[in-house]
DNA sequence: GTGATGATCTTCT
DNA sequence: GAAGATCATCACG
């Protein structure tokens, strides 16, 4: 029989993700998002990951979609924790967030960037861009920063990906720990949020500090943390 | 390098 | 009917 070449890394587990999601953003810096295509392996390391909180915490993020309860859109983030939510914004793009929590509870976390680790010339390919063989950080980062481009890069949209279980050996579409240690990372607020939303300055974005795939603008300061 | 603008369409009110 | 967890492009300094 025909054995499929292993992925790398260790699969993440349904408890990784079963809790809340200003835990979990910052533990999947470093983290593989893998997946597995008829046209070949695409894998990115993540390197900006943003929180989402469920309507259950006081105060109320009103940043989520959440934040109202559940909708035809959103019910992905009311069920099992460790699953793609993945919705269309602004006609043209998706944007992908793993669902956290126990089941009822919603909450979740938006991968905004990743640096490309697997697959390059394809990414380059589903973003339209001309693959020279060399992989600047500008060229890295016009492939996968930015939560919009991520997506086209890794070739993940909703009708295909949307309430995927990312915690299944079945699955084409993972995250994977494959040891890359990360010692220090950023907190700032999140990005695109509604200047008059109460939420918006809450530190709820985390970034590896001086990674070139890094999205936003360069002037957003934060607080750097340590790892033990 | 930074900042403004338009494209484009789904979702919820 | 309006807003939106964005991006590419263009002007400007």
């Amino acid at each position: 029989m025909i054995r499929k070449a292993p992925l790398p890394g260790e699969l993440l587990s349904r408890a990784f993700f079963e809790t809340s999601p200003t835990l979990v953003a910052p533990r999947l810096l470093g983290k593989l998002l893998v997946h597995r295509t008829e046209a070949g392996l695409l894998a990115g390391r993540i390197v900006e990951a943003e929180a989402y909180r469920g309507p259950h915490n006081d105060p109320i993020d009103t940043a989520a979609h959440a934040h109202r309860g559940p909708t035809p859109r959103n019910q992905v983030l009311f069920g099992h924790a460790g699953h793609a939510y993945v919705y269309a914004i602004y006609g043209q793009y998706f944007c992908m967030n793993v669902s956290c929590e126990a089941k009822g509870q919603a909450g979740c976390v938006l991968i905004r960037a990743l640096e490309p680790v697997y697959g390059l010339e394809l990414m380059a390919r589903n973003r339209h861009m001309h693959w020279t063989g060399s992989l600047t950080d500008r060229v890295a980062a016009q492939l996968t920063s930015g939560p919009g481009r991520l997506c086209q890069a890794m070739a993940i949209v909703r009708t295909s990906h949307n309430g995927v279980d990312l915690t299944s050996r079945r699955s084409a579409f993972q995250i994977r720990d494959d040891g890359f240690e990360v010692s220090e990372v950023l907190v700032t607020p999140r990005i695109g949020i509604n200047p008059s939303n109460p939420a918006l300055d809450w530190p709820l974005r985390w970034v590896i500090p001086g990674n070139p795939c890094v999205s936003g603008p360069k002037s957003l300061s934060g607080d750097r943390i340590f790892i033990p």
